[in-house]
DNA sequence: CCGTTCACG
DNA sequence: ACGTACGTGAACGGG
């Protein structure tokens, strides 16, 4: 993500600096900028003071809206104040949870706001509201008609920097606001923010209201006038309530499960440890590179020197599984070793540290403004990468329960990408194939190999998936050589009869290219952009980087929005069927998960697998070629696949 | 706080 | 001559 970042962070092709790569030089400008005037920042003494801002909401029919809180973590944060702005520069601080006498009653002030806060007719704009929506949920207030300005800066300038109100102020507004820390301090000094003083607290939290207002002015022109506003509006709004109640929801996660995988992780991990520095002959930090790349090519110079583009020792899993390939046990050793502390540190020791004390389940906390292509994201904790692909992992995978009662249901679409390229780049060879319900995989395998389709091998199997992975990833032949361990001359060779048997992919990436260098952007089937400001630069690796993501970006991206409208309609379905008691739990990019009574588990299958195939034909695009969902149900994750 | 590594799609 | 597969987040080491 940080070399991503680094490199969309490059000036970009019409010469706009690029705020995040010119730290000294932004400092300058922002130092003589004047600050936002916070001579109209009100804080609120009386309850009956918060009418007249209620009465501007009514009449404008909009307020910016921002909670403070003692944690960042919106599942236990304890509501400190509330902050409301109805006018560019006006703006006032509701202090409700802090520690001083200058704090009003909490309960008097919510039953104040509600009704205005659950009004339908008074838009609620907010800076990633979805936190503010569950701080709010917990409250007992169930806020709607809800902005969103990180997601209208997303929609906007996707690729191009981040859309926290920090970052958005100092390109936007020109302002640079105040800080958090400055606040709360930091490190072993670093207060709670109910313990910040009230009068900073109100120009800390005020400034963010009308921050937001200002940004949401501004964003609602520029996404009318670069045609957006119909992406913000379908794709992102919707999302904001059903991941909001995805997250409350949260999964059920057996901890003495884990902890029992902990220990018997542990054991092995000593026992390999034990092996290792059996052979190194002396003890050091396995999980440091320097070390172990001092064991590796300096004591027991299993191999010629290998070194990682900064120089330091190349220690990676491809470099250690080609020494075990060539029999040493070493290297062996400590893929293995790397694999289990793996688990036991990211996964079997961490998760039961991510249980909620109340409602004893993990809630992550999706985010919708962190890829450049439409994806989600997922954090605290990521519950995108549990693991699945070695047994030990699935093990990780089998402590996500469902509740007495109940199943999980996975649906996951089959070949989704690949069907959006036969789709956006019109591949008539791949959309037969499509159609006939034939196994893709082996398809290319005889269309670059010469043989018949019932004749494929493994080995010409495995060798054309990956071929066709790396054509949505903007494949080169170097990569791909490298990828499935042929000389690059093969790759070449793979890859032309690749093109000569789907042309049609050659001129989708050729055009799609031309498009990017002369607009910076690219769009995906749905009208989403992302934004790739690097595409012309002269540093040749810059550019190819640019331009494999921009090849990428629109396959990627047209299957997030698939997924979104199939996570929109589903979640229509289930609120109209008030009797299903059926939860939407989580997305893994191309798959869903439920937590499922078990009398509902064949209707709910039924209503799953297919409303998620229907997207396929929609108001904003109908596909050339059928969507194919496999869909399965168990009492844990472990066992859906 | 950055670089490396590795878990997932 | 060059030398990377696309998109993420978390943990750890080391300065």
């Amino acid at each position: 993500m940080e070399f991503n970042r680094l490199l969309s962070s490059a000036i970009s092709a019409y010469g706009e600096p690029n705020l995040d790569n010119n730290n000294h030089k932004k400092k300058d400008i922002i130092e003589k900028i004047k600050p936002i005037d916070n001579k109209n920042y009100k804080l609120i003494k009386y309850v009956n003071e918060i009418d007249e801002w209620m009465k501007e909401a009514e009449e404008f029919g909009e307020i910016a809206v921002d909670t403070e809180t003692d944690s960042l973590n919106p599942h236990e944060a304890n509501l400190v104040g509330i902050s409301l702005s109805t006018k560019i520069g006006k703006a006032c601080y509701i202090p409700i949870g802090h520690k001083s006498k200058k704090c009003l009653n909490k309960k008097e002030v919510l039953n104040k706001i509600k009704p205005f806060l659950e009004d339908q007719s008074i838009k609620k704009i907010g800076q990633n509201i979805k936190f503010d929506f569950i701080v709010f949920y917990k409250n007992g207030i169930n806020l709607n008609s809800m902005e969103d300005t990180m997601l209208m800066s997303y929609v906007l300038d996707a690729g191009k920097n981040r859309h926290n109100m920090d970052t958005l102020s100092e390109i936007h507004l020109n302002h640079k606001t105040i800080k958090f820390k400055d606040l709360v301090g930091t490190g072993k000094k670093e207060i709670n923010f109910s313990e910040v003083d009230i009068d900073k607290a109100k120009d800390y939290a005020a400034e963010d209201a009308d921050i937001t207002y200002r940004l949401y002015k501004k964003f609602f022109k520029s996404l009318k006038s670069e045609k957006l506003t119909n992406i913000y509006e379908t794709f992102e709004k919707p999302l904001i309530k059903i991941l909001a109640f995805m997250e409350i929801e949260g999964i059920k996660v057996d901890h003495k499960f884990l902890k029992s995988l902990s220990l018997k992780f542990g054991k092995k991990i000593e026992k390999i440890q034990k092996e290792i520095f059996n052979i190194s002959k002396k003890e050091f930090n396995i999980a440091s590179p320097k070390q172990l790349g001092e064991i590796i090519y300096n004591d027991l110079k299993i191999t010629d020197l290998k070194k990682t583009k900064k120089g330091s020792f190349a220690t990676s899993a491809s470099v250690l599984e080609d020494l075990a390939f060539k029999g040493h046990d070493f290297a062996k050793l400590v893929l293995d070793w790397r694999q289990l502390s793996k688990l036991k540190n990211t996964y079997s020791d961490s998760l039961p540290a991510h249980l909620n004390l109340d409602t004893k389940r993990v809630h992550t906390s999706f985010l919708l403004a962190a890829t450049s292509t439409g994806r989600l994201a997922s954090s605290d904790p990521n519950l995108q990468n549990i693991p699945i692909k070695t047994e030990d992992g699935r093990d990780i995978r089998k402590a996500f329960i469902a509740e007495k009662d109940n199943l999980l249901i996975s649906a996951d679409y089959n070949q989704i990408e690949m069907r959006i390229l036969a789709d956006l780049a019109d591949v008539k060879e791949l959309k037969k194939a499509f159609k006939n319900n034939e196994d893709i995989h082996s398809l290319t395998a005889s269309q670059i190999f010469g043989v018949d389709i019932k004749k494929v091998n493994k080995d010409q199997r495995r060798k054309a998936k990956a071929i066709n992975f790396g054509i949505i990833y903007g494949i080169s032949q170097y990569g791909l050589a490298k990828q499935i361990n042929v000389s690059n001359y093969e790759a070449e060779e793979f890859l032309n009869s690749y093109f000569a048997k789907f042309p049609e992919i050659k001129i989708y990436m050729d055009n799609t290219i031309k498009f990017c260098r002369k607009s910076g952007y690219v769009n995906n089937i749905f009208g989403r952009r992302s934004h790739f400001s690097s595409i012309n630069d002269k540093n040749y690796n810059i550019r190819n980087f640019q331009e494999r993501a921009a090849i990428n970006a629109p396959i990627q991206g047209s299957a997030s929005e698939i997924m979104r409208l199939a996570m929109i309609r589903l979640d229509e379905k289930l609120n109209e069927q008030k009797s299903l008691k059926s939860k939407m739990l989580l997305q893994i990019h191309d798959e869903l998960i439920f937590e499922v009574k078990k009398s509902e588990i064949n209707k709910m299958k039924k209503i799953i697998k297919e409303e998620m195939i229907s997207v396929a034909n929609s108001n904003y695009h109908s596909f050339s070629i059928p969507l194919t969902v496999d869909i399965n149900s168990g009492y844990n994750w472990g066992v859906l696949h």
